[in-house]
RNA sequence: GCUGGCGUAGCUCAGUUGGUAGAGCAACGGAUUUGUAAUCCGUGGGUCGGGGGUUCAACUCCCUUCGCCAGCUCCA
């Protein structure tokens, strides 16, 4: 008697009956089952199965609605696409072929390389075979089997894959007559991948590793019905509208030019969004108990060898020759502080001793990677130095912690915590590693958050905490970060006199907030799609008279608004005023203040918010005290009554 | 830096097999004076990224260089 066992996506078991096979179990059963226990229909595809299973076993029933089912769905798929590439370019070899978020790839080896022109037949091709329905078999070979029919076909790839796989452990996955090497799950035939579609080719290092051949990377997507495919395309296409290098130009926010590739230029209105995250930046730091201070941007080269810098981070550093004297441009600011802590002679009492710098650095990256405002050559960093005693760390880190959830919640940013470990090129006996790396694991967990591991991501001084935030497109970028340095202290000979009376070495933090400021500006706009809450928008409020007759009360109107610090704009141009609503519109600008007759003669403004659309008359105090009230709140949403939607 | 792609007016883009460039928006001028997302008419604007080559002739073909885009490697 046979016993197997389905585990619904609730968690629950159910028993199968005898004689099902895994196969019928995956393509009817299923699928059948699991709506069953779920009550409703799925919208998806059931997956994940092997072709063998013994008594007692467990069968999984996945849907596309988790991510593992989507994952063996989109794995399945890049097998598909891999079948159709053979068909296509017989003599291609393949290397891996993953699924990611939102899709799949298939590395690739072609000659000549592929384009997307030849997109179209691989897409044909995988038509046919989704059509054809085969299944998906799973058998287990051995390593000579294996490297023998890998080496036959000559794919150098698939051959290294199997000689750092164990004898006895290699599976393979037939479908029609397109074998792959892999692990499995599949789905249990390609009829289920209704909807799919290539999106990119890209180069990729075999590996991943920069000193071996270049592979294409083959994108692309698949989802279970075409509904699902067009939402996700249009969800790209309009996620590509908010891409801040396009908003930046279309709002006047910066421009990058040749003269000077991976440095931005600040147009006055980006000015204004990044000055207003500065005074915010500002306020919060007083109240934290930061000092601030400024360190020059060039020293001289002895300071870099003297921190490491120059042994481990030449290769991204700007020189110049002064008078003979080799300067470098910096690169990070700690040098800085350091020389400033050494001022004095720091007592235990001056600890913790938090000293903020908005400092300008210049790295030198390399050309491929540049990225509008999210990655440049030249940027702000937040940043700070916290000289403590080692008993003050996890208080300290705790509350920088505290400091980054504080700020990215007040613009509703979500982010990801990363710990990174110690990398191969650093600084520091092993002891001061372990316990910087200790101290920062538990001050996450204290704060009880959830992080991920980042092995050997480190700073060459010390480990780190990394906030990671997500652009437009999904992806992800780096912004705060927590480092704490063992290293620099000791290196620069750091000290503080203890209660004892002796000299004690001080522990440091380098910590950013907004990380750079660049990058964060970058963010916020695709965050915000360009209509920036009103306390960050470049203009607040444009007065409109619906016609030139009223432009001395639109006049007095942003008088009144400007003389109480809004950032107002009349609009006297002799277009319509449906014209100037719409240019309101599209700059993002919050509020329309439109003005004729009624406003004149009453003393209001006729309102209308960018989003909420016309919210009706207020008296013009009242509307500069809601206004007031919004932007001293640092409100994401209008302070002013929205009337609700049907 | 690597692989691939792309550089045409301020912006978004057309430009057939090589025969010295067009549109919409924007800008400017004029008319219009308008009640919640584009009023009408007109004008100016481009050594087709730079340099070199092939050709009677190059925006179109080739080489080179710079920049941009996607991804990889690297990073705030």
């Amino acid at each position: 008697m046979s016993m197997i066992f389905v585990q619904l996506p609730d968690g629950s078991k159910k028993e199968l009956s005898e004689g099902s096979s895994a196969l019928d179990l995956a393509s009817g059963i299923g699928r059948r089952l699991a709506e069953a226990a779920m009550g409703a229909r799925i919208n998806g595809a059931v997956a994940g199965l092997a072709t063998t299973l013994n008594d007692g076993d467990t069968v999984e029933i996945l849907t596309f609605d988790t991510r593992e089912g989507q994952d063996v769905f989109r794995h399945s798929a890049a097998h598909l696409m891999a079948s159709a590439i053979m068909k296509v370019r017989p003599n291609t070899k393949l290397a891996i072929g993953p699924s990611i978020e939102d899709g799949f790839y298939y590395d690739i080896d072609a000659d000549p390389p592929l384009t997307e022109e030849d997109f179209p037949a691989i897409e044909a091709e995988m038509a046919a075979l989704v059509k054809a329905d085969a299944p998906f078999v799973r058998r287990e070979v051995s390593k000579a089997e294996a490297l023998n029919h890998f080496r036959a076909q000559g794919d150098i790839y698939k051959v290294e894959l199997i000689e750092g796989l164990e004898d006895g452990a290699i599976t393979y996955y037939d479908n029609g007559d397109f074998t792959d090497l892999c692990r499995g799950p599949h789905l249990p035939s390609t009829g289920r991948i209704k909807a799919f579609k290539l999106l990119s080719v890209a180069g990729a290092y075999w590996r991943g590793d920069e000193k071996r051949p270049m592979l294409q990377r083959i994108y692309g997507t698949a989802f279970p019905n075409k509904k699902q495919l067009d939402e996700y395309l249009a969800l790209r296409a309009e996620a590509e509208k908010r891409d801040h290098r396009r908003l930046g130009r279309q709002l006047d926010l910066f421009s990058f030019h040749t003269a000077g590739p991976g440095f931005p230029f600040f147009h006055p209105k980006g000015m204004i969004v990044l000055n207003s995250l500065l005074d915010f930046w500002h306020e919060e730091h007083r109240k934290r108990g930061y000092g601030q201070v400024r360190t020059p941007i060039i020293l001289d080269r002895g300071l870099w060898e003297q921190s490491g810098h120059w042994d481990h981070y030449k290769e991204n550093m700007y020189f110049t020759q002064i008078d003979e004297r080799d300067y470098a441009v910096k690169p990070m600011n700690c040098p800085g502080g350091m020389l400033i802590y050494k001022t004095a002679k720091r007592s235990y009492r001056d600890l913790p001793m938090r000293m903020a710098e908005l400092g300008t650095v210049h790295r030198h990256e390399k050309s491929g990677v540049l990225h509008g405002l999210t990655r440049v050559r030249m940027f702000t960093q937040d940043d700070a130095h916290i000289f403590m005693t080692p008993e003050q760390i996890q208080k300290e880190v705790i509350g920088v912690i505290d400091f980054v959830d504080t700020v990215y919640s007040l613009f509703g940013l979500e982010y990801a915590v990363e710990l990174s470990t110690r990398p191969e090129k650093s600084i520091g006996s092993d002891e001061m590693w372990e316990t910087a790396t200790s101290s920062l694991k538990s001050a996450l967990e204290a704060k009880g958050m959830a992080f991920k591991i980042n092995e050997g991501d480190g700073a060459f001084y010390g480990p780190k905490i990394d906030f990671h935030v997500r652009d437009s497109l999904k992806r992800s970028w780096q912004c705060a970060t927590i480092q704490l340095d063992f290293a620099m202290p000791e290196k620069f000979d750091l000290e503080y006199t203890g209660p004892d009376g002796n000299a004690h070495r001080p522990v440091m933090i380098h910590r950013v907030i907004y990380g750079a400021i660049e990058r964060f500006l970058g963010i916020l706009i695709e965050h915000f799609a360009g209509a920036f809450p009103t306390w960050l928008a470049p203009v607040q409020a444009v007065v409109i008279p619906v016609a030139s007759a009223f432009e001395d009360y639109a006049k007095e109107v942003n008088g009144a608004l400007f003389a109480r610090g809004f950032r107002v704009e009349v609009d006297d141009s002799t277009e319509t005023m449906k014209y100037k609503i719409r240019n309101a519109q599209t700059q993002q600008i919050p509020y329309m203040l439109v003005v004729g007759e009624r406003e004149r003669e009453n003393r209001t403004v006729a309102v209308r918010h960018r989003r909420h659309g016309d919210l009706g008359s207020l008296s013009l105090d009242t509307f500069v005290e809601r206004l007031g009230e919004e932007v001293r709140t640092r409100a994401l949403d209008t302070a002013l009554a929205v009337p609700k939607a049907e």
